[in-house]
DNA sequence: CACCTCTGTGTCAACGTCGACTTGTGGCAA
DNA sequence: TTGCCACAAGTCGACGTTGACACAGAGGTG
């Protein structure tokens, strides 16, 4: 800026007003600053900026897994909302792991960003004083327990529960749950769902834990069917836990829907035109992303926040994987 | 930093030096000294650090779409890369528009960065002086011509020319090449090679370009399908084309493989339990990005990098969904 | 004509960190 | 005793930007 100061024969101040278009610049004065700007070909320095302003202009997202169509999407919806405040929005990954999310989180704290969006990692050790130093800072997708934070999640328990009775209405009896893992909060608001649902029902809960991964879940729908004969149908936890069950059935030579009804939580494009068309919860993620991005601009403004859970609704969408069991 | 020292009874800069552990710090003044950290609750100050040093520890990484698996796959590889060297990877996506992807270049410049990795957008304007300010540069998965910069891509005129062969050897003669958008760099040099390998067959190029996404890609076949009833076979640009043509294939109420083989670009979990399994050409996501990673730490510790393009081969990984043509 | 306001511009300091340099102490060889 | 070195700290300034304040001239008001 000193630069262009000198070559406009102005001071420094002037230059950052024309730039700014703060204060009074005659229009002189602005011309002249302004064909030094491009003579120089000054970049403007975003550190200083935020040195001085003690702030940056970024809002950090801090998911677990970037790879899970989930999360991209969720970024994706979030960084619309930001670019047209000029929030840069910087996505850390924690691979679910709770040191990993620590150190991302220290990183991330470092460049004293406006805000903060995170999807805790399993065992999130996160307390409510380490997102303090973050000024705005929302959970999104997962929640933690006794955390004074806005969060915003989607109605698992209800979902869950309505994807479970639409596998008991069909006639199934031995319902899987593929699940996430077991501690965290979005397979223990889904599981709690798929538990009220099947004891309403009468029947024995089946409940597998995975790793989330669809390797993971292949391995898991495979000892489900060895263990218990009787399985008729089975929910995936997610997009990735759906594809591992196909897979694993794949495995053992069965077909869906005929042989295994099925029922993903989270939509995938290929779900639409699979044969069969997977039933799915569909999540509502662009409209969770949109909420928590509006939470944090809310908290960066200072404008009063409730730290509650704020829920979007999932909806189930009835495709072609369902069908009655057949008799044994 | 002052606060601490305060707090310590030292100077600032004795602080500085416990916390980077160099220089000469007798045992007692660090006990001290990290006391006062731990008590006043002192966390660094990356832009402070940033300023200091004129260029930040963060690499950029601007991609079209992060919902595209492949980026996400490519962003990961390369993350972890950088996160050994104490870089952080900052995601930003230009939803291939220039416009958008100058946008995000300048504002990713005024940070500052040590490096920039980039797979340009489609009508890319980026000059050689465009992408020399970030000093370390390297394009990723798709190239532009005339530019002095290295760039790692993956053999696609030969992958490509190799799946078309699959699916002449199998006997088709009408090929149907679902492309991406026609200038893209990718869409030119696969279309490239899949003529090549159609002429040497003596057989007629049929190329359709798409928005390389799912409902363009679906359109697209539908279109051509219509408008040339002999197509056997088709050959998908991408994870997302390759599903819009199964979607609009499902449309159309015709089979795969029975009605129509096909060959997809770039592999996804799901294609390899389709019924049928879906014959790819399988990307080295992960080589490319670790390759385009180290070239840019090369560039960043001075290393002598040639602006060459870098070639990762891809390889055809044959499954079920390519077969003989049935007797119309 | 004293005083006030608006306009245009400049100077200073501070944000947090750290390289370069300076100061001061004690030990030890020449 | 002098001179040099290892050690242990401190002071200064600069990175780029901008808020706060100062200052100077133009015009207007009572």
């Amino acid at each position: 800026m000193k630069t262009v100061a000198a070559h406009a024969g102005v001071s420094a101040q002037t230059v950052s007003r024309v730039l700014r278009g703060t204060g009074y610049v005659s229009e002189a004065t602005r011309a002249k600053v302004l064909a030094a700007v491009t003579a120089v070909g000054y970049r403007p320095n975003a550190v200083g900026r935020s040195l001085r302003a003690t702030r940056t202009p970024m809002v950090g997202l801090l998911i677990t897994d970037i790879s899970n169509p989930f999360y991209a999407a969720l970024h994706k919806s979030i960084e619309a909302v930001f670019r047209q405040r000029g929030l840069t929005l910087m996505l850390l990954n924690s691979d679910d792991d709770r040191e990993t999310e620590r150190q991302q989180l220290e990183l991330l704290g470092s460049y004293r960003p406006s805000g903060l969006l995170v999807a805790p990692a399993v065992h999130s050790s996160l307390t409510t004083e380490d997102l303090a130093g973050f000024g705005a800072a929302v959970l999104v997708s997962r929640t933690l327990p006794d955390l004074a934070v806005p969060s915003v999640v989607t109605n698992e328990p209800e979902a869950m529960s309505e994807a479970t009775r639409a596998l008991l209405d069909a006639g199934h009896r031995r319902i899987a749950a593929v699940l996430g893992p077991q501690d965290a909060s979005t397979t223990r608001r889904r599981e709690a769902g798929y538990r009220e649902a099947v004891l309403a029902a009468g029947t024995e809960p089946l409940v597998f834990y995975t790793d989330q991964t669809g390797p993971g879940a292949r391995a898991a729908i495979r000892h489900a069917l060895h263990a218990h004969p009787g399985i008729t149908a089975a929910i995936g936890f997610n997009a990735p836990v759906t594809e591992g069950i196909l897979a694993g059935l794949r495995d053992e030579r069965l077909r869906c829907p005929q042989d295994l009804s099925l029922v993903g939580f989270t939509d995938a494009p290929w779900m639409a035109f699979y044969p069969p068309p997977i039933t799915v919860v569909r999540q509502p993620v662009e409209a969770m992303g949109r909420l928590a991005a509006r939470l944090v601009l809310d908290l960066v403004d200072d404008k009063p926040v409730t730290p509650e859970q704020h829920v979007v609704p999932s909806t189930l969408l009835r495709r072609d994987s369902v069908v009655a069991p057949t008799a044994p």
